[in-house]
RNA sequence: GGUCCUGUGGCCGAGUGGCUAGGCUCAGCUCUGCAAAAGCUGCUACACCAGUUCGAAUCUGGUCGGGACCUCCA
C-alpha cells in the first residue's frame, strides 16, 4: 500500500509516485497562519488538509516530522516596502503589546484546531524566535551574490537570480511578463527591480518590533522565515512543502529562490497546495472581509449562519471535497454535512459492537467475500490517490450500508470469512477515527436525560416499585452521581463517597 | 491585461475514454402503536458548439459563464 501512494506536485503539475528522500523518514513543512486575527474556515481547511496527510503518512508507518510555523512578525501590510507590520498594526489598534496580540490569536488558532481534532505538528516554530537564523540565511544569500544591501534593508536580486536560475518555476510565471505587469509603487527606489523582495527591512524609529542586524535595526522580510525555519528543522532538502494555493506566488516562489540562492538546493521534493473555500462563489479571506471565524461557526453567531455547526461537522464538510478543489460554503451544504457525519458515526457505533457471528455453518460465498474485500480496499484507494478523502468517505458510506445489512441479516455472516470481516471492521474504524480524524461527538443534552430519569424515579417511588428504584439508583451511581431524596423534591448530586 | 484553474442531477461534491461515486433533499413503497432509523424504488447529470474515436462528462479546438494569482491572504 505504501508504494501505491500518489501525490500531486504543484512543481511538476503532475501526480507523482510518493517516494521520500530517505524513507521511512518524511519531512513536511506547512505555512501556518499570521496571528493577527481570528482563525477562520480557510485556516481550518489548510490545517485539516495537512493533518490528513500527516495522519495518513503516519498510518502508513512513515516517521513524519511535521513542522508548521506561526508567523508572528514580518508580514507587511499593503506592499513590501513602506507597509506596516500586521502584528504591530493590530497591536496599536487594540492598544496591546505585539506579543499580546500574538499570544491571543495563536491560542485562538490552536484552540480551534484542537476542537477540529487537528493533531499538533511535531514542531510549531515562531518567526520571532528565529531571528538569528533568518539573519544568517540572509547573509548567506548576500554572500552568494543574490542579495544586496540598500539603505539598511536587504533585497533579493530577482533579475540576477533569474540569469542562472528560473524565478517562476513553481508558479509558471515569466520574469519579463511580471515586469510589464508590475504596478509602480511608492518607495521602490531602494530596489534595483520592482520584483526584488525584502529579506530584511530597515525599521523606522517608531516601529515596534525590531531587532539588531549587521545592516542595522530592522525586521525580517516575509518569505525568509519559512526558508530559515524549514532549513533548521528539516534540513536543506525535505519531502513535502505545503500551504494554501494563495501562497504559491509570491511566497513559495520566493522560498525556492532563497533556498536555491542561499542553501544551494531546491527546498522541497513535493509542493502541495490546498484550494480555497469560497462563499457565494468568492474566495473567503481576510482581504475581502467575507470570512467566518471558527468560533462563529461553532456558535452560529454570524449573520449568514442559520445555525451553529459542530467542529466535526466542519471537519467532515471539508473532507467531503478533495483538497485541491475549491469548496463552496453554504448553510445547505453544512446541514447536509452534519447529517452525513452523523450517519457515518451511527455506522461506526454499530460496527464497534458488531462481532463476527455466523448463525449456521460457515459457507463462504466467493462473490460476497470478494465484494467485502473490494469494499475494504476502496476505502484505502481514495487516500492513496493524492489524499482523496472524498472517495474514501464515499467508500466508507458503502461500508455503512454493508454494516446495516449485516445487522439486519446476521445469516449473511455465514457467507463471509472472519478474516475479511475483521479486516473491514478494523479498516473502517482506523480510517474514520485515526486517519480522517472523525470522532463521535457526545450528545449534549444530558440534562434532559437526567431529568427524564428523575421523573421516572419519582414515579417508581410513588408506585413503591423498589426494584425499579434500586436499578435507577445504580445507573446514577455508575455515572458518579447519586439521587437525593428530599422532603419536597428530588435532585441529584455528585457522589462524594 | 498576463498566467492558471474551473463549469457535473433540486443542493453539495467525486470521477477522467466504455463499469451504480457518495452525502443531503424530495416523492413512493417495505417495516412499524405513532415516529425515527434501516432497506428498496424513482426524481430529463455531466455549460454550449464542433471535432477525434467503435465509444467522451472524461481527449482536442472554439464560444459563453465562474474563480484564483499577479498586493497581505490558508
Amino acid at each position: 500500500m505504501k508504494s501505491a501512494l500518489k501525490v500531486y506536485n504543484s512543481l511538476s503539475r503532475k501526480k507523482e509516485k510518493f517516494e521520500p528522500i530517505s524513507a521511512p523518514y518524511v519531512g513536511m513543512y506547512v505555512c501556518g497562519p499570521t496571528v493577527y486575527g481570528e482563525a477562520h474556515l480557510g485556516h481550518a481547511r489548510s490545517a485539516i488538509t495537512f493533518d490528513i496527510i500527516f495522519r495518513f503518512l503516519s498510518h502508513l508507518e512513515y516517521k513524519v516530522r511535521y513542522v508548521r510555523n506561526i508567523t508572528d512578525v514580518g508580514h507587511l501590510e499593503h506592499d513590501a516596502d513602506d507597509g506596516e507590520d500586521k502584528i504591530a498594526k493590530r497591536a496599536k489598534l487594540e492598544k496591546l503589546e505585539p506579543m499580546e496580540v500574538v499570544k491571543r490569536y495563536t491560542s485562538y488558532y490552536q484552540t480551534s484546531l484542537r476542537k477540529l481534532n487537528v493533531n499538533e505538528p511535531s514542531i510549531e516554530p515562531v518567526a520571532s524566535g528565529h531571528i538569528p537564523e533568518q539573519i544568517k540565511l540572509t547573509q548567506q544569500i548576500i554572500d552568494a551574490g543574490f542579495a544586496y544591501v540598500s539603505n539598511g534593508s536587504v533585497y533579493f536580486d530577482v533579475l540576477k537570480y533569474n540569469e542562472s536560475h528560473r524565478y517562476g518555476e513553481l508558479s509558471g510565471r515569466v520574469v519579463d511578463e511580471l515586469l510589464t505587469g508590475t504596478r509602480t509603487l511608492d518607495g521602490q527606489e531602494e530596489k534595483r527591480s520592482p520584483l526584488d523582495f525584502a529579506l530584511w527591512k530597515n525599521a523606522s524609529p517608531e516601529h515596534i518590533m525590531k531587532w539588531e542586524s549587521p545592516w542595522g535595526i530592522g525586521f525580517p522580510g516575509w518569505h525568509i522565515e519559512c526558508t530559515a525555519m524549514s532549513n533548521k528543522y528539516l534540513g536543506t532538502r525535505f519531502d513535502i512543502h505545503g500551504g494554501g494555493l494563495d501562497l504559491l506566488f509570491p511566497h513559495h516562489e520566493c522560498e525556492i529562490a532563497q533556498s536555491v540562492a542561499g542553501l544551494k538546493t531546491q527546498p522541497a521534493k513535493y509542493w502541495l497546495h490546498n484550494n480555497m473555500i469560497t462563499i457565494n462563489g468568492q474566495k473567503m479571506g481576510k482581504s475581502l472581509g467575507n470570512f467566518i471565524t471558527l468560533d462563529q461557526l461553532f456558535s452560529g453567531d454570524h449573520p449568514i449562519l442559520e445555525k451553529a455547526y459542530s467542529p466535526m461537522t466542519i471537519r467532515f464538510f471539508i473532507l467531503q471535497a478533495h483538497y485541491r478543489s475549491t469548496l463552496d460554503f453554504s448553510n445547505e451544504a453544512l446541514v447536509a454535512a452534519s447529517k452525513g457525519y452523523k450517519k457515518l458515526m451511527n455506522g461506526l457505533r454499530i460496527l464497534r459492537k458488531m462481532e463476527y457471528s455466523p448463525i449456521d455453518t460457515i459457507n463462504v460465498d466467493e462473490k460476497q467475500e470478494q465484494e467485502l474485500i473490494n469494499l475494504t480496499e476502496s476505502c484505502y484507494g481514495g487516500l492513496s490517490d493524492d489524499f482523496n478523502t472524498a472517495i474514501t468517505i464515499a467508500s466508507l458510506f458503502n461500508v455503512v450500508k454493508k454494516i446495516h445489512t449485516l445487522q439486519l441479516n446476521p445469516s449473511l455472516f455465514n457467507n463471509i470469512s472472519k478474516e475479511s470481516f475483521e479486516n473491514m471492521k478494523q479498516t473502517f474504524i482506523a480510517l474514520t477515527n485515526e486517519v480522517l480524524g472523525l470522532l463521535e461527538e457526545a450528545p449534549n443534552n444530558n440534562e434532559v436525560l437526567i431529568e427524564g430519569l428523575l421523573e421516572w424515579y419519582k414515579q417508581a417511588k410513588e408506585n413503591k416499585d423498589y426494584d425499579q428504584i434500586d436499578r435507577i439508583r445504580a445507573w446514577f451511581k455508575a455515572c458518579g452521581m447519586q439521587i437525593k431524596d428530599m422532603k419536597t423534591s428530588i435532585d441529584w448530586a455528585y457522589e462524594e463517597a
